[in-house]
DNA sequence: ATGGTCGAGCATCGA
């Protein structure tokens, strides 16, 4: 079982990458965040071709999030409970013995903003959700793009990040709550190479000079932490032309 | 301190 999160930036100008990747890499999932797509707009036939079924939740111009799945996946949820949101950045389904959330968290803006604010308390009503999920579903994933560098090792200047967006402690201290429901880092379960990111600014030759952080993750409950055979991620599509600013990330399962 | 690049959709916002 391979599962696998990335921030496509646009699915409609990305399809293309993703198709290749799909085909390349073969996952059981794919969750997918910044469609930036209505659903009606769902390139649903293209990814069939490709051996894939979708599940969606489009909007226009903003977020958007998706699951791509070579199994049928079950029992969809957009809109969890206290989540008064018009921004489509939930997906939960299920694929075979696993539940997969599909999250693309709020960016925040600036610290302190309004947008800030909007993001720490999704991320605290998020908490309970999941909390609730894996009462339900033992065997959890948790994935997408967390828009939150947990540690200063997943920045590439901690001292000009310190208390920055994506990088606050209070941000930190959020994705460190939904660890403490049970949930494991998958990446940080094996050895990786020092300065690992998922994301590169578009701006400065960002991603030439490995300027990045680490921002979109795979957690995992205790029963797929023991069957995870590996974590890691894929920077070759970051290399492409017209490439989203993410790579995937990928986590592979036992059985 | 500011902007730098993308994607959306047509001036500017969000990231």
């Amino acid at each position: 079982m391979k599962i696998a999160t990335w921030n496509v930036n646009s699915l409609r100008v990305r399809l293309p990458h993703v198709l290749n990747w799909l085909g390349q890499e073969r996952p059981d999932v794919l969750a997918v965040q910044e469609t930036k797509m209505t659903d009606p707009e769902f390139p649903v036939a293209e990814l069939a071709e490709a051996g894939y079924r979708s599940v969606y939740s489009g909007q226009k111009t903003y977020n958007g999030v998706a699951v791509l799945s070579k199994l049928d996946p079950c029992d969809p949820i957009t809109d969890p409970a206290d989540f008064d949101d018009p921004q489509r950045r939930i997906l939960a389904v299920t694929v075979a013995d696993c539940r997969i959330v599909n999250l693309y968290v709020p960016n925040g803006g600036e610290v302190g903003s309004d947008k800030y604010a909007y993001k720490l308390n999704w991320l605290a009503k998020m908490r309970n959700c999941l909390r609730l999920e894996l009462e339900r579903h033992p065997r959890l994933v948790v994935l997408g793009d967390f828009n939150i560098a947990p540690e200063d090792r997943d920045v590439y200047d901690p001292e000009s990040w310190r208390e920055k967006i994506l990088c606050s402690t209070p941000e930190r201290e959020a994705f460190r709550a939904l660890l403490d429901l049970g949930l494991t880092d998958a990446f940080r379960r094996f050895d990786q190479a020092e300065k690992s990111y998922t994301w590169w600014d578009y701006r400065l030759n960002a991603f030439r000079r490995n300027l990045g952080l680490r921002i979109d993750h795979i957690l995992v409950s205790a029963p797929l932490a023991e069957d995870c055979l590996a974590c890691r991620i894929d920077v070759e599509p970051r290399k492409l032309e017209r490439p989203s600013d993410h790579a995937p990330v990928v986590a592979e399962f036992r059985a």
